[in-house]
Formats: structure tokens, sequence, C-alpha cells
DNA sequence: CATCAACCGGAATATTTGTGCCGTTATATC
DNA sequence: GATATAACGGCACAAATATTCCGGTTGATG
């Protein structure tokens, strides 16, 4: 609850600190870490830093450090709710805003 | 154990595919949630795609659709162990790799 | 089956991130 | 303490992403 009062860059400056005590239990230095995930020391630094990464980067990192699981928590798998399935042959692939109303006729 | 056979960009993929089911089950719209998230249209789209984005796009995305606790598996806090810490006062800030030997001497 | 809006991708430009190199700082060990 | 080296941050340039605008496609609904 208390992460949703973050702001974008604090976010990412946590994400960076976790990301570098999981490295260090790890006990993986940076150039080895940075080698393994194939890319350079500096983008490895400003991702841990939280000074801005692309989501590529951030994949190579938790790659490196074994540690892809977290992607199912960060947007699950889909559960194939076998009752759902009956009822909806096909999930929907685009959202539907009410119409507009005419406002006065 | 599956996910560590993908590609980077096959990675990304998986994750634009799961966010925007993500965003299709909280019944949003790729207009609405870029507003409320602060970006583009076309970065949300770019992300869905898994064509490359930025952390700060993806963070800013799963704030939108209310999943920053994905944040927590993706890097867990700090879990105060009451034991280590009587031992180890302080973590360890940096890896230390083996000395170098001399050769032959 | 017609309609409307959600979704999509291309192009041009602005902004951000990656890379490589550097000197500096600081921390784990001797 | 002295030392070796992991970690840090700045800079210039290359590469990738964000933004904006656009026309086209498609799926949910009337």
């Amino acid at each position: 609850m208390t992460l949703a009062f973050l702001a974008p860059n604090e976010l990412q400056e946590l994400l960076g600190e976790r990301l570098k005590r999981l490295r260090l239990s790890r006990n993986l230095d940076q150039r080895t870490t940075a080698e393994k995930a194939g890319i350079s020391e500096k983008a490895l630094r400003n991702l841990e830093a939280g000074r801005g990464s692309t989501v590529e980067t951030l994949l190579r990192v938790l790659k490196a450090l074994d540690h892809l699981q977290g992607l199912d928590m960060l947007a699950p798998e889909v559960s194939v709710n076998p009752l759902e399935l009956l009822r909806q042959p096909k999930p929907p692939q685009r959202v539907r805003r009410p119409r507009k109303q005419n406002p006065a006729s």
C-alpha cells in the first residue's frame, strides 16, 4: 500500500536498491553481472541507482541474477478458470466504453 | 524454469502480453490507462507489444493498473533476520573477489 | 451487417538511455 | 593504517525510446 504513494522515480530508486541487494546476496560484482547480462557496467549502475533504464536492461539483469520468476508476480500468467471458459469462448480483446448519449433530444 | 530459456525480447513480449491482459481484466482502455499513467498511448502500445520501453514507463503503467505489489516479488524488500543482525552489524556494500595470486614465486 | 471506437503501426522529431572512457571515492582485506 | 579494487559519477557520442500525428484495421455492439 505504501508503494502507491511513491513517485515514479522514487519507485525506480527503490527497485534499484532491491536489485543491488539481490546481486550482493548472490555474491556477484557489477562487472561479472553486467558481463553475464550482456550489458555495460554503466547501464547496470544506472539501473541500481534508479537513474533510468530500459525494460530490456532490467530483464537481462533479472535473468543474470536467476530471478526471472519475479516476472510471474509482476504480471501473472493466465489462469484458465474452467467455469468462465464455458460462458466466454474467447476472452475480450478490447475494452468497450459505454456509448455516448445524445445530450438532449 | 521455462522462462530462463527465453531470449530478452521474447521475455519483453511475454511481459507485454501479460500487462495487456491485466489491463483488460481491469476493464481499462489504452487511452485512459495511458492518461492515468502520464504517458502517451504509443508508449503503452510499445510496452504491450514488447517493442521496447523504459523502466519508468513500466512502473507508471503498473501504478496505473494498481499492481505495484508486483514489485515486491520482483525484488523483495529486505527481511531483517534478527539472528543475522547480531553477527553482521552492517550488510556488505560490495562484493569481494579472491585476490590475484602471484603466478610463480 | 453496419457502425463506431479501440487498437494498431509508420514516420519525423525530441528526449532518454547505452556505451566507452576516465578519474575519484570508499570499503573489504592485509 | 596501507593497499587493492569494487563501486561511483561525469562527459561525449551512438543508439533506443517517447511523443505526436496520421491513416488503416478490427472487434464489440446496435
